[in-house]
RNA sequence: GGGGGGAUGCCAGAGCGGCCAAAUGGGGCGGACUGUAAAUCCGUUGUCGUCAGACUUCGAAGGUUCGAAUCCUUCUCUCCCCA
């Protein structure tokens, strides 16, 4: 049983904590919970560091609960966003919910007697709770003034919000105070936006209940460079597999800089504190081994998808990185051919499709629309730098004819640049 | 209510009758160097075209002109100042 305090600050994951937490922490199991909002049909990578706090909250012997927000979800947090949301349809939201609630379940442990972690849903006790009831319960303990004082909705006071949004903070305050009186949660946590919405649930409790309740925020992930953390080109890291592959996933973590993975490694993988000084350690004596990078990369892809899927974007990795050559693809059986490529793009194009295109140009143009390119032109272009190839095998004239040997009787891999592949599908 | 700005490519921001598919910076993409880092450097960044060129872009619609992102009219949206 570690120290949970000590563990999160060597961690650098602590950016704010309430003053007495720590000694209440020390007294014995506590219940912490932590909101999710079901605003995407996945979790992503920014909400796996407040998924770890929950985690380490456990490790450390404490109670963890999960709320999904399928009541806040309605409403929309106005922190620190610069401007009013939409509206998510109902039907978005409950599918959305039951995916995420999904997700939330894989990280935490459901039987481990006294601190097994709890996995709820606000639209519980939101659901048959009156507007009457809520201004009456709710809306008299805090005041105008008080709601308005937060950091976080002091930009969207100048530029307009909606009364729903403003209520926002009301609604998660209830959450922490309902959790507080139902079973005796004293602690939130959530990332560094959330500390105004955590601390009017701590003056809810204090106000309703007499009782002292705590909060505890993490920072922020951001980049070495400043930019936003769990983005690619693509788009978001999703933890779902289908918006996601875990090969792209691994690649991710993979492809963080050195800095960062200092820094990653600590917040994102469970290693004890001497284990990941040691790799810091051995990571600066070879930084070109990557061994960091490869840790992390390792360790997320298991834990958030599998130990299958961990070998394979490896494998995966490795022939479209390594120094693998056009034999060594054509030398792939069956069965590894369809393991390493599981989850690179597929695109299907006929046979008769095929037989009618002139010029390789067409062919990836076509294709790739989309995927890898915007336009002939863009293939054009990508032909003239260089950086086009179909089996491993640079194209340098645009106009030849696509009669390539297909790998596996039916597959073409075409590849731009060094880290973009997708595989075409002749059926 | 009165007065004055502004709307340009992914973003910021020049251009203010032809030399403008539109400077410059950022971002993106590719390459070199490496370690599938970082930093740096080089190339590229509307579409179509086997590269000659053509076509569509500068808030929207009209107009002036041989010719408009640039001038005029109307409209829409924005920002600032005074009340």
């Amino acid at each position: 049983m570690h120290d949970f305090i000590r563990n999160l600050t060597w961690r650098g994951m602590i950016h704010d904590i309430t003053p007495d937490l720590e000694a209440h922490l020390k007294k014995g199991m506590m219940s912490g919970y932590i909101g999710f909002d079901p605003t995407a049909s996945s979790l992503h990578v920014g909400n796996l560091a407040t998924i770890m706090l929950l985690k380490h909250f456990q490790l450390a012997g404490h109670k963890p609960i999960a709320v999904v927000g399928g009541a806040t979800g309605m409403i929309g947090d106005p922190s620190f966003k610069a401007a009013e949301r939409k509206f998510l349809s109902e039907e978005e939201l409950s599918y959305n919910q039951s995916y995420i609630m999904k997700q939330l379940a894989r990280f935490l442990d459901f039987s481990s007697g006294a601190n097994s972690a709890e996995l709820l849903n606000n639209i519980d006790w939101f659901q048959s709770m009156s507007f009457l009831k809520f201004l009456r319960e709710v809306g008299k303990h805090v005041s105008v003034n008080y709601m308005m004082a937060k950091e976080s909705v002091k930009r969207r006071l100048e530029d307009g919000i909606s009364f729903t949004e403003f209520s926002y903070q009301l609604m998660q305050g209830y959450d922490f105070y309902y959790l507080y009186t139902s079973r005796g949660v004293r602690l939130q946590m959530g990332g560094a936006d959330q500390w105004g919405n955590l601390t009017t649930g701590i003056e809810l409790i204090r106000r309703k209940a007499s009782e002292e309740a705590f909060a505890l925020t993490t920072p922020l992930i951001t980049k070495a460079d400043g930019s936003k953390f769990g983005k690619s080109e693509q788009g978001n890291i999703w933890l779902d597999p289908t918006m996601t592959s875990p090969y792209e996933f691994y690649q991710f973590w993979l492809n963080c800089t050195d800095e960062d993975a200092i820094r990653l490694i600590k917040v994102f993988t469970l290693l004890d504190r001497e284990v990941i000084e040691a790799l810091i350690q051995a990571h600066a004596r070879e930084p070109h081994q990557r061994i960091l990078q490869k840790e992390i990369a390792k360790e997320l892809t298991i834990r958030v998808h599998s130990e299958a899927d961990y070998m394979q974007a490896a494998k995966t990795s490795e022939l479209l990185f390594g120094r693998a050559t056009p034999a060594d693809l054509w030398s792939l059986g069956e069965k590894d051919f369809k393991i390493i490529f599981k989850s690179i793009p597929e695109i299907e194009i006929s046979q008769a499709d095929l037989n009618t295109m002139e010029h390789v140009i067409d062919l990836v143009a076509s294709t790739g629309a989309g995927i890898m390119f915007n336009s002939k032109a863009e293939v054009r272009r990508a032909i003239q730098e260089g950086s086009l190839y179909v089996n491993k095998e640079k194209v340098t004239d645009p106009y030849q004819k696509p009669d390539f040997r297909l790998l596996q009787d039916k597959y073409l891999l075409v590849q731009r640049g060094k880290k973009h592949h997708y595989l075409i599908k002749v059926i």
